[in-house]
DNA sequence: CGGCTCCTTGAGCCCAGTCAAAGTCCGTGG
DNA sequence: CCACGGACTTTGACTGGGCTCAAGGAGCCG
């Protein structure tokens, strides 16, 4: 089975053999375990390895002095945690496991001679990580002008083409290991209104969502409902010349 | 005059002379201006140089279908606008200046050249967007969890913290050329909530604002109202490795 | 002095928060 | 196999922070 980095890196680039084998070996060595809801990087800790989720979910996360929580970001399989995040001298938030994780964790030495003359490696990391910035971006826009049933719709859509990236869609749907309260911390909404919320999307016949499998019946109005333009994920391939096979 | 962006970049690493009067031809060269309230890029648009801003400040923006308008981020000296942002097929966000904007624009492949070979730029470069990104997740978190007025109250103490960075602050003054429309925009409320939110921290005596002008007579007391800790402006200097001079 | 743009104020309303209790699901151990 | 406990979801009633609409004031520039 082909690693979900390479199935992202590939929406960018179109590696040669030799550069797949060296992302392969570096996916298959140091990998790791992680419990649910256990925390893979802490706050002020310094990060000496980079760590690629395999399966399963991750997330950032901050908490104020006061106990307010917010979920940063969501780190989805072929996602790396910190790449880069090593230059600094402290986390300055958190990095957890939502569900059972399978990751791997590779020094940022391997990393660096990994990307040491082939470009186009070098290249995909900085997409990807650019790729990274721009949900954050987005993030901010729907915190800072959504309501809560469009953060969500939105948030289920970005969720929706993310995974379908790496093929973990089928059928229109995912399997998602959020809880109403994570939900609620990502939205910035309290738990409460993420159930009434919940119930308004699919009394509106958007979403089914059954244990942890969601099913989205209709995504054009969910994501018409979300506003939602994928233009952000920048997904589309880019030009030939970071081909390695031409 | 230091150009601010060294002013920055010197946060983290310390330049040889090289480097230094490359990044100053560099900052010197393809100098332009720009009149307020106009953009520098445009959403979808495809970004071949990279802008850096030298006096004024720019923001990042992003509308919604309807109308809606989220500022994403702030521009201030010393900024780059969109290191990397060209690798990307088109832009998802426009650039626009706040006040009269002066910047260099330097097509990517000079840059390109000059980080070639000087990894202490090249290093410097990475750790400022590092902190770029580290500035949005702290968005993400004031829009997810602070209340209106702790919102503002983050905000000002940033710009206090980034602006004496790049020594424009004096006398626990900067100059700020938003005008609470701006804000609202920033922090996803309304201008007329911006506006009683405004004299709420003045009634307080934490700051004062005439014209242009804002006065922070308490800097400490601002930075507990809005539970503002800078960690996550790594503004720290780092170790010896990156200095040049040693 | 007229006409911008921006700031300020007031009154009423609504989306989302709060508090509290009950219901559901599920794993575990006796 | 069932009873228990804990985590998560759902519901109801009430509250409140922030929004809306609308009008008036202040500053600034030609």
């Amino acid at each position: 089975m082909t690693s979900p980095l390479i199935l992202r890196l590939q929406q960018y680039v179109r590696f040669s053999q030799d550069e797949l084998s060296t992302l392969q070996s570096m996916t298959n060595s140091n990998m790791r375990r992680l419990r649910a809801r256990h925390d893979l990087l802490r706050e002020g800790e310094r990060s000496t390895h980079v760590h690629l989720v395999l399966e399963g979910w991750a997330y950032r996360h901050k908490m104020l002095e006061d106990g307010r929580r917010q979920i940063i970001a969501f780190l989805l399989p072929g996602d790396l945690c910190n790449s880069n995040l090593f230059m600094l001298r402290q986390m300055d938030h958190s990095v957890g496991a939502l569900s059972p994780l399978r990751y791997a964790s590779v020094p940022h030495v391997v990393l660096e001679r990994a990307v040491q003359d082939r470009p186009r490696i070098s290249h995909a990391l900085n997409w990807d990580m650019l790729v990274a910035s721009a949900i954050q971006r987005e993030w901010t826009v729907s915190l800072g002008q959504r309501s809560a049933i469009e953060r969500i719709a939105h948030l289920l859509c970005e969720l929706f083409v993310r995974l379908d990236a790496v093929s973990q869609v089928r059928d229109n749907s995912y399997e998602i290991p959020l809880t109403q309260n994570d939900l609620a911390e990502t939205a910035g909404i309290t738990p409460v209104h993420v159930n009434r919320t919940l119930q308004q999307l699919r009394a509106q016949g958007l979403i089914q969502w059954k244990g942890r499998e969601l099913h989205v019946p209709d995504f054009e109005s969910l994501k018409q409902l979300a506003m939602f333009d994928a233009g952000y994920l920048h997904l589309d391939h880019e030009g030939a010349f970071l081909d390695a096979n031409v």
